[in-house]
DNA sequence: ATTTTAATATACCGGTCGGTATATTTGGCT
DNA sequence: AGCCAAATATACCGACCGGTATATTAAAAT
């Protein structure tokens, strides 16, 4: 061993997701990491297979970094309603203040992954998988503990609460602030409040 | 003049929309139209100054299609909870018979637009401001016309509805089946629904 | 029929891409 | 101290990129 392979490997992570984030994983070059990092293409196929290797990595951090994030957010909570307000919430502030640039890495990744890039594709339905399992757990409890109606479609109400989310990131992002996203995080308040007892 | 330059400027269009839309503006290169047109470099240069502007007639071609074809299912009701429904439908075959490979070409472009190709974000932000406006007016003249409930918000159901729609696409074409977007479906229309008089 | 000119094809440019082979440097071991 | 092996840097590869300059082709004008 010499130097410290691990440390670079995390630096070459950090500096890569941002920027593949930004541009998108075929658009961003490895000159572009390199350029950021102030490493070498050396030292990034010392640590890495290939690209399409620093690709994946970067974007399991990113996956970490938001799911980190937001479960954090909601253990804070102890109500279905109110874990559910605070993952809205959290995208507010992920819109204003992004712990990564670029936007959602799920949904960038999700555009981008949905024709080409198959070793990516498959952990972007993994990820998104665990997010929706996770807001479906949400909802059910809520119902078992008297919190949300019973009436409620868990897996429905799941779904459509983190395609809005999604959509409207999207949309705040292209529109370059955060109006739309507002708009939508009302109209899904309303819906919490309408499913809570 | 000579041979047929609008033609031959449709017939790069034409080509070019299904190869932007699948594999992203930068991924797809000008050799990906030549091979599919059986054009030369030379005509696609006599007909658009660069690539840009090839992406630019593409993206605005893509965004004519479907706008042109929700206008046309839209106009085919009368009614403002109609008319959504007619759009949800059409987004559900969009899945199922997409009319452009790839995608919903305003997601993808918004998605790669967002902080890069500004040439094109500007358009694309245009476009979903046309769609959001006349979702807006659709649910006013509901609600001038008493088919929809006086007390809700125009815009915020606009926006919600069209963010969720467009999260949900990304979901399905991602998971690669039209699950997700039946979910969000059957959510969206509960909301119809609820706001319908 | 010939000329003219617009449209398309061909050939080529410098630059950059992902990737690799090799040289150099660094830290741990003896 | 000196060596060894691992980590990183350097130099280079063929392929392909967007773009252009020029040759060829085909249709309109005369």
């Amino acid at each position: 061993m010499a130097r410290n392979p691990e440390q670079t490997r995390q630096l070459i992570i950090d500096k890569a997701l941002p920027i593949f984030n930004t541009k998108g994983y075929s658009a961003a070059s490895l000159s572009d990491i390199t350029n950021a990092t102030g490493i070498t293409k050396g030292a990034i196929y010392g640590n890495f297979k290939n690209k399409d290797e620093v690709v994946t990595a970067a974007f399991e951090k990113g996956v970490k970094i938001v799911t980190g994030q937001i479960g954090a957010r909601i253990k804070e909570q102890k109500t279905a309603p109110d874990k559910l307000m605070a993952m809205l919430n959290y995208y507010a502030e992920y819109i204003s203040k992004p712990p990564i640039a670029g936007g959602c890495p799920v949904l960038n990744s999700s555009v981008e992954a949905d024709d080409s890039l198959p070793f990516l594709r498959s952990r972007v339905i993994r990820s998104i998988a665990l997010i929706k399992d996770s807001l479906v757990k949400i909802v059910n409890r809520g119902i078992r503990e008297g919190q949300i109606k019973h009436e409620v479609d868990a897996e429905e109400f799941a779904i459509a609460f983190y395609a809005t989310i999604e959509g409207a990131i999207s949309l705040s992002r292209i529109e370059g602030d955060g109006r739309s996203y507002r708009y939508v995080k009302q109209f899904l308040s309303k819906r919490i409040t309408e499913i809570t007892v």
